[in-house]
DNA sequence: TATAGCCTATGACGTAAGGTAAGGGTCAAG
DNA sequence: CTTGACCCTTACCTTACGTCATAGGCTATA
């Protein structure tokens, strides 16, 4: 009788010294022996009960109500497992309408909000990627180059459709007067229109930093060769719409 | 702008002012103003944020998490609110097994064990019941009549079936001795047998007190005349049993 | 017999998200 | 000037342990 020892016990029962003791304390299960150093043993009718009290710890019961249930064999143990099954039940109700609310957010978030930081990568090869942003960050700053990230992030798939047609537009208006007077008002006001552009997409302030990074983006994807402007890539359309619209940005500086 | 005391924002949004305490320590969300005398002073945006907050909490995000979300704009909404739903997920099969479980448990236990209290004096109508646990207590102590609904109610129906069977065969055989001897061997047996079987009711230790409310208790079911011995009604049964059990002891005792 | 190596004990702190005071200032109205 | 409503901070309480820290106990081997 009384072989088990904390240790002992906790191994066959699967669960902690820490345990043993805090039960102890509360009462809970108490062990049939204390040695002269205090050391406590435990006997099988001890192991009976712990088994009882995991069975209920395994239902979630809390400590004092295992405890109730144990010592007090009056204990309407039947209807407290109606009461927690009920319990229990409502806790799955409320999380079936956390998991609803969770899976309408992330429909209406994926339709519509930010790319994901690798989805700006998206048609470039890993190793590419990863030189290409070291590269740029020693060139034009970490911190420039996160900001551009966040900003190309910033998007959501519905702008890029608007930011889209606006660049079809121009280049349509600009195609169709090429022919024409390179300083007339409608290439002048198709200039501006695209200029308007950049600085939205640059948040409103131009940094030559992130141009850059924006342009040889675009340059990245026309060399990996891979673009084939269909749906379900718009980070890829975007930089290649970037390139574009700064590309005659950055030239007219130049002059 | 500023215009919420933490007692006007804690109603606007449904929360407690320690809650609003809590998150400004946390840094979670921080009133805007701090008049001179300490107070917390809210604006707009704050209320924004915290509703904000509410969202995720309500969908059972810790406050760190939830910070993290907040004031990273680079924090990956998306796969958290996906590694959430996973976890939920988990929580709910988790609940799902302990239903089950509970479940089972309860058929076993329903089956298989006790009576409640209130089912030993189903069949006798409430203020009789209640007039004759009363009078009982008074008579023979209230501790013997809760130890006595306690001798019955530790009878499971499997129990039962066993008693009611060995009644049964006792009945049928002294029935059939009835013409003899009534002191002949093998009604001596019966006697004795049936002697066995009150030891069992009685928990082993024969209590005046305890057969006697054993014996009311029979009668009273008879008296109430709605004893039809069909199924569903133990209680009944037992306590019958008992009755005719117990009478032929006291009787015998009395000899 | 000394010591290494495991075992044990108690006590205390930390966790998450607040609840519930205690003790004491502040503000506006009557 | 008082009163009542509001506000502040500090701090302890809750659950079911995990994780030290400190100190003593037991046993085998050198």
């Amino acid at each position: 009788m009384d072989n088990y020892s904390v240790k002992k016990l906790s191994k066959l029962a699967g669960v902690s010294v820490r345990t043993l003791h805090l039960y102890d304390k509360l009462g809970l299960l108490k062990p049939s022996v204390r040695t002269e150093a205090r050391y406590r043993l435990y006997g099988e009718k001890e192991l009976l009960r712990l088994q009882q009290i995991l069975f209920y710890r395994e239902l979630d019961f809390p400590l004092k109500e295992i405890g109730a249930i144990l010592d007090d064999p009056a204990f309407d143990v039947v209807q407290a497992l109606e009461g927690h099954k009920k319990a229990l039940l409502a806790r799955k109700e409320r999380i079936n309408t956390l998991v609803g609310t969770i899976e309408k957010t992330l429909v209406t978030l994926k339709n519509n909000t930010m790319l994901q930081v690798e989805d700006l990568y998206d048609g470039i090869s890993r190793e590419k990627m990863e030189a290409y942003r070291t590269e740029a960050m020693t060139k034009w700053g970490k911190e420039t180059i996160l900001e551009a990230e966040e900003t190309l992030r910033s998007f959501s798939k519905e702008e890029m459709e608007t930011l889209k047609k606006e660049l079809n537009d121009i280049t349509a208006q600009l195609t169709a007067l090429m022919t024409g007077d390179p300083k007339s008002k409608e290439v002048q006001e198709c200039i501006a229109r695209r200029y308007q552009i950049i600085l939205r997409l640059t948040g409103g302030q131009i940094k030559t930093g992130k141009l850059e990074y924006f342009r040889k983006l675009g340059e990245l994807y026309v060399e990996d060769n891979r673009y084939t402007p269909v749906n379900g890539l718009p980070s890829m359309e975007l930089a290649l719409f970037i390139k574009e619209a700064t590309a005659h940005y950055v030239n007219s500086q130049k002059q």
